[in-house]
DNA sequence: TTTAGCACTCGACACTTTAAAGTGCTAAAG
DNA sequence: CTTTAGCACTTTAAAGTGTCGAGTGCTAAA
């Protein structure tokens, strides 16, 4: 079932050509753009063979040719060549991603450079088995209290909590111990509810402060939860995207929290993971691929960031790109933390 | 130069049947739906007057009538029925904003309830003439520090800052009343300037620290300056936005920073402020309606929210739930602090 | 002042035609 | 056995054509 040099060059050429025109790909172009020494009929009768394989397909009969996912599939795998970063892009990525700011503000910086280098949207999902490591509650004025979360990886989250009455410091300081005693290894996802435990069991000896800190905490967790797309306007210049219905279909799509949770979630842990088409089990991304990176720091796992684009996305530059960014994430390349130029 | 009843009941009829269908209105179509008590050449004529007028337009001869700018101009001023929102929408309103978070969190609710009720892309701007109240710094553990920035007008703004070496409590008093000492009054969008002379004039007496704390506050503020636009996948429903082209053109609008600024920001404070299609200044704005609703809270202006649209949106709706919101920011509707139904 | 009647205009839509692109097959050539 | 030239065939996209209907403006009468 392994492909002999010519088929594989000519499933290679179709892939890559088709990438960048959008357009089937004909016997005759290939022969004159990618200089195979073989006459089109040659190309022609191999082309039908990797029909009948699966690697390419036929739109209609007087069409030229498209790859198939099992063709993009062995196109990724076996044929693709990896392709370095231009100076401008490792220049772009440099200067941008400063490593300043927490986590959350770092994943943002990456998802913008991301997203504007790759011209897709971007999606962050955070790990969410981090667990509360410690919580601290800080006094800023009269009737405003700060509270910071810091998590077991290192990420902290903070809020503002009003308070209606002025707050005592040792009532404070109570305060700070019992969410402490109670919260302390909760994993974030499972906060919602332990606050709902700490608001009954300690409601009434603190007359509402503790609800409205807890009210805070809770309020500031539901925006954690939303994604952050950057970019999406960006994937309207393919042109896959000239029918307005497919641009409904994806917008509703990418701003549907379940179907793109779903999705990530359930991929597995890999350094880089790549779902093409109908690898995806969500129907509804199997005209798109999506490629995920996990984001580490310390060997700790923070998150994943992924980017979704049409089949037809380029996937030497995309995986260059993300790779880029997980060895300066991971350490490999120094974080810039001025903005000097390459 | 005034309408007579007649004719003042076509144009409206034309504005609101356009509004629902976004087809061009003919004078049969109007006769029937509108039980208007006079034959269709009756209103021909009339018609005719109203677009001779300005008040209507026609794509082209054998098409119905659409309104004109100054149409909507005079539906909205003279003829546009105050209109009570749904028990459906004043429940939704008052379940969704619950008043918890700092106002940069209210903000954002009230854009995505606005954005839900009128299924159109909102976009907040916040106060820029606000200046800096007061700066604290809070040492969270040992190379994290907390500052905290509190503005005149109330607003609270916070930000991490990553040390590498471990710092004193004295140092960080010093460096609070520093910090104050050169930033308190300044108006935030001057922040930027005046956190690097603060650098200049005290980078050296400790060592790096202060860097990492100006860095951080500076990236934080970026980060406040990018608007916030929710729902813009909504207005793709309406059918002005069948056209790849249009979609394309809407989007890149949107995401450009400078044309939402400069024409939000060069809107007069008004109570509500309404710029229909031509009557706005930027070109690519000119077949959308603006209408934007100062939030204020104890009469401090706090920013402006507004609602971005196609000139046939349905305007008594969207007038009628801005100014229920603003209402409930200046208080004369009780803010829910929990979710008790209506 | 209003209306019935009518000729006229123009877009929408369905249908036909044509050109171009690309294929698969066959038979001959290497 | 592999490769290639030649050709018939298929199908789409684009351009052109004809018809239908909605809606108008004008005129003359009520």
């Amino acid at each position: 079932m392994s492909l002999d040099e010519r088929k594989k060059k000519i499933l290679s050429s179709v892939v890559e050509d088709y990438i960048e025109s959008a357009e089937p790909v004909g016997s005759k172009t290939l022969v004159e753009k990618y200089h195979l020494d073989y006459s089109s009929a040659t190309i022609r009768n191999d082309m039908k063979y990797l029909e009948e394989e699966g690697y390419l397909e036929q739109p209609h009969v007087s069409a030229g040719r498209i790859p198939s996912t099992k063709g993009y599939r062995y196109y990724v795998d076996n044929l693709m060549k990896e392709r370095k970063l231009s100076m401008l892009d490792i220049d772009y990525i440099n200067n941008t991603i400063n490593g300043f700011g927490d986590v959350d503000s770092i994943f943002e910086q990456v998802a913008d450079v991301v997203s504007k280098i790759l011209s897709t949207p971007t999606v962050i999902t955070k790990n969410n088995t981090d667990t509360i490591d410690s919580i601290k509650v800080v006094k800023i004025s009269e009737n405003l209290l700060l509270i910071v979360l810091m998590s077991k990886n290192g990420t902290v989250k903070d809020c503002i909590a009003k308070v209606t009455n002025t707050v005592e410091d040792k009532v404070i300081e109570k305060m700070t111990s019992i969410l402490n005693e109670n919260l302390s290894g909760t994993p974030l996802k499972e906060l919602h509810l332990a606050l709902n435990t700490v608001i009954k069991k300690d409601l009434e000896a603190f007359s509402g402060i503790m609800e409205e800190i807890v009210n805070s905490i809770k309020y500031e967790m539901s925006k954690e939860m939303k994604k952050l797309n950057s970019g999406v306007e960006k994937i309207l210049e393919n042109p896959e995207f000239s029918d307005i219905e497919t641009v409904k279909n994806f917008m509703n799509m990418i701003t549907t929290k379940e179907i793109i949770d779903s999705t990530l979630e359930k991929s597995k842990h890999n350094k880089l993971s790549i779902v093409i088409g109908s690898e995806n089990k969500e129907v509804l991304l199997n005209d798109y691929t999506v490629i995920s990176l996990d984001i580490e720091k310390d060997n700790k796992y923070l998150g994943k960031l992924s980017v979704i684009g049409p089949k037809r996305m380029n996937y030497a530059k995309t995986i260059s790109t993300l790779k880029y960014i997980s060895d300066k994430f991971n350490g490999n390349i120094k974080l810039n933390r001025k903005n000097k130029g390459g």
